[in-house]
DNA sequence: TTATATGTTCGATA
DNA sequence: TTATCGAACATATA
């Protein structure tokens, strides 16, 4: 489930698990080496023997820093999750590194559809600048928010879902931001007020921090969430007589309350 | 069997 | 050249 709140959240869990302690060993489960960027005994030497010793998250990308200067980047695709466990017969499934540690703890980077991506890196700021990725969305001024997105003719949610220029919005918090601020997600971003732009961004940082503070549990979330009714003909407790729907925006999927989100005119 | 899935990238097109 | 669009990637689940 990775998205920004997902990720800092797995960033707060490595950090917990497995911060310091030394690496006696690295397992490789992916045969193809989808998932590995870089080649498997670079992985390997630069962790061996090594610790980790902070950790950093751009958007959706997650960096830890190895006690040799360099850093490990983890990014979760569709399906990665991190998970802590002890002996072989608890590997979780899908498991494609696993990081045995001295105490005998072990960190599994899951990943049944293998979208993610694992690799050395040199530091999280030329990552940053080597792949065009943007600002941190908890970090990015409202100026260039709406520079971003101003005078483009993209549908709103396929700008918001780039990570150019700030990183770390994911399909259901673009939904969720858009039926907050009442937007409809195929409206193109030059069509909205500098307001509209702003409220945008107030809007996913409140999202984002409240997902952060329940550890991304849905369950927990609020009821007025709008994830909580993202699905086909559900409805929100706000909006009883307009059922929600869906459509397909930037090839993906996308819910919105018709009533709320309405296309602006001409 | 078909459709969908919380992401990114790359080639084609305008 | 820049902006945008759509397919592709690999696998699971409904």
């Amino acid at each position: 489930m990775p998205e920004l709140p997902e990720v800092e959240v797995m960033r707060g869990y490595f950090t917990e698990a497995v911060l310091n302690l030394q690496i006696a060993d690295v397992e490789f489960l992916d045969p193809l080496n989808k998932v590995f960027q870089s080649p498997k005994d670079l992985i390997y030497k630069n962790l061996i023997g090594h610790a980790f010793t902070d950790t950093h998250r751009i958007g959706k990308y997650l960096f830890a820093r190895i006690s040799n200067g360099r850093w490990l980047h983890l990014h979760f695709g569709m399906t990665g999750s991190l998970q802590v466990y002890n002996d072989d017969y608890s590997q979780p499934k899908y498991t494609r590194l696993a990081i045995h540690f001295e105490d005998g703890s072990r960190l599994a980077f899951i990943d049944s559809r293998k979208f993610g991506r694992v690799e050395i890196v040199d530091s999280p700021d030329t990552y940053q600048e080597n792949h065009k990725l943007g600002t941190d969305l908890l970090h990015i001024k409202p100026a260039d928010f709406v520079k971003a997105l101003q005078n483009r003719k993209v549908a709103i949610k396929t700008a918001l879902l780039d990570q150019k220029h700030f990183a770390g919005i994911g399909n259901w918090i673009a939904d969720e931001m858009l039926f907050e601020v009442g937007i409809h997600p195929e409206e193109p971003c030059e069509k909205l007020s500098e307001n509209e732009l702003k409220a945008l961004l107030k809007s996913a940082v409140e999202i984002v921090k409240t997902a952060i503070r329940e550890d991304t549990h849905y369950g927990s979330f609020p009821d007025d969430f709008f994830v909580n009714y993202r699905k086909k003909g559900a409805i929100h407790p706000d909006h009883p007589h307009s059922k929600v729907a869906s459509l397909r925006v930037g090839g993906r999927g996308t819910f919105i309350v018709p009533e709320k989100q309405k296309l602006k005119q001409g």
